[in-house]
DNA sequence: TATGAATGAGTCTTCATTCAT
DNA sequence: GATGAATGAAGACTCATTCAT
């Protein structure tokens, strides 16, 4: 994202403009949203709050850059190292689902206010905004569905699997997971048992001659 | 609710905070919280907005007003009808959980600004009102645990489920169905398929001898 | 005030008048006029607030109705028993001050919100209504400007005495007692001190020969 | 108050804050705390009234700043330029007091309203400003007993006399006085007339062989 | 006649955004 | 380029007053 070949203040801009999406998330993550006012982002980062506008065009477009920001982060923890394809079979199927499954954990206990920003409060602001986390749902959900169809073709995960739909219903028990950690964020031994249980539930509700 | 010992301005009064809970509902999900004034409701009725404050404290109580009513709407539908002590069999169970997810479907079909209400709207506003609707949530939870602990001791569920942890897996399969009626809410077919899928997913994750 | 000719029902009314005057009274002077909200007076006599109305025109009038009745008490606290050509001595003059003073500290004592009412609630209303409490004001200086004059008359007080003016100065030395009630209502020594050394000021200040 | 060392941009702040005290000061008086607005003193100022929010708090922030500039006035008025020990005699007491006298009554003429603001308008907002007033007058007690103190000391007041009884006393004679540029704000000649009897009544009210 | 439900004018206050310095 | 002073639209809330029952 940030060239070799900027000036240094371009450089010095481009930093500047990562800080403000920072300070805007960790706001919006602890205040939310509507709560939180342009001054806030400012102040956090000992900056004039005139100083924000000349990075970005008002509250609604740095809300856009934070969501923009997680999103990416989201997608590339799902999508990341594990290529659908690179399961043979049920087993090494079941190690990159949990392979996964940890690493989508690690993330979210690392910084659980994304799904906060993601669920809660990107989908308060208006329809539009609403819809992208929609999609970003949407975009988890195909992912998924090819390592199902994956799995239906390589033969370990029963023929007759409908992968897209089975692919949404794979989304909400991330989501149930996420929402586990807003509510209990230090219940590390309930977590793996989430874990475990949704390990269990996903691919005995998957598999071949289940 | 409404008391046939009343006297008839008794029963209006009743009658015009029912309307007025509606019809906060009906904006909130329309226009978002943030987004609806006192006025848009009052407006939506055709009464004066003082007369809001005759029969609410302020924004934030006809919020928890309106979560209080969608609250026991959800958890009439989860609880209502079927006794977790009900299903002897795993035949029965799967008939069991088809009758809630239909009657599930069914109300939310009707009525998809619901799931945008809870876990959207309400989540956007304090910590206060975030928590209760994860304590609705773990309700959610808890039933769906009597339920996965009886078919345990009944013996057609797998002898190890953990049903806690897999309660909470099962609400994010609800909640995952629940955001397809947003994104989509006219695609019956998508939604079968989902219905079908998630139980398909559910059964088959839980039974014995998966 | 009251007529024995008047029906039963008439009667009443003059009653339930004179108890909204009361109650206004206590209302205006333990919250003050404009924190007072015509519910509140309703309230206090457990009457519905459109009753209010039925009575009198509105806030305005209430304290109108209600300065008129302090007004009455104040000046017939000042005027009542003692003519002002009734001391034909000094000594009979001192007697007749200490007299009147008792009296306004003894009224004062028993309701020291009338000072409260007349000087601080009705001159934060309007041009019209502060004018009547100056008013109330030049009336005592009157008053208390006969009681000089004949003095100077009978000779006991000092020939070139500016009863007019001096009497504007008396009017100043009840107020000041008078605040001394609101700010140490409970100081009974300091204002038996006060009214002693008032009372010393005054006659030694405009008496003959001093 | 302004400091030179302060930058261009500081001193127009300050310059602005004084300027919106005067301003409040100015409406306050003229038509009463309760019925001013925030916006009719932004107006009166040419300003926004959302800028009136950069400077003080709120309304009753507004009114604490120009009871503190009055009281600052009144205070300077009563103590500057005479030390209570400053008489020797009591002809040099006499012209102490008119020169207090006159200078009273020279701010008190230039500026009616300061005597509204304290003793009406603040007077009627809640208990605690009501205090501030009352603590007011308590300094102006305190100031005017140590002149009479001194005067008993030096022998020219009576022996007798009970300094800080009279002083209060002595406040009330002030607080009429101002009362009346309130009521007849253009009759100089009462005016004059009621400085004399009042120092006439003060001076043979305490002197000694009265 | 008494009531209190309904009303909306009025006011405070916040905060996103602009722009002169 | 950075700053923060200024702005006013917007919105929550109160309460005096009216009027149907």
């Amino acid at each position: 994202m940030t060239d070799a070949s900027l000036s240094r203040a371009e450089r010095q801009k481009q930093q500047l403009r990562a800080e403000i999406i920072q300070a805007a998330f960790a706001e919006f993550s602890a205040r939310g949203y509507h709560q939180t006012g342009i001054a806030d982002i400012a102040k956090r980062l000992g900056i004039g709050h005139g100083t924000f506008y000349r990075y970005f065009e008002n509250k609604r477009d740095i809300l856009e850059h934070v969501i923009n920001e997680v999103s990416r982060q989201i997608m590339e923890t799902l999508a990341a190292e594990n290529a659908p394809g690179a399961a043979g079979s049920l087993a090494e199927y079941r190690e990159q689902c949990r392979r996964i499954g940890n690493r989508f954990v690690a993330v979210m206990a690392e910084n659980p206010d994304m799904i906060r920003m993601v669920l809660f409060e990107a989908t308060s602001v208006d329809a539009e905004m609403t819809n992208r986390i929609m999609l970003l749902q949407e975009f988890g959900a195909r992912i998924t569905a090819e390592y199902l169809a994956h799995g239906v073709k390589q033969g370990f995960l029963r023929a007759d699997l409908d992968a897209e739909a089975t692919s949404h219903a794979v989304i909400g028990l991330l989501l149930g997971g996420a929402l586990r950690f807003l509510y209990k964020p230090d219940d590390v031994e309930g977590r793996e048992r989430l874990v475990e249980a949704t390990l269990r539930l996903l691919i005995d509700g998957v598999r071949k001659d289940g």
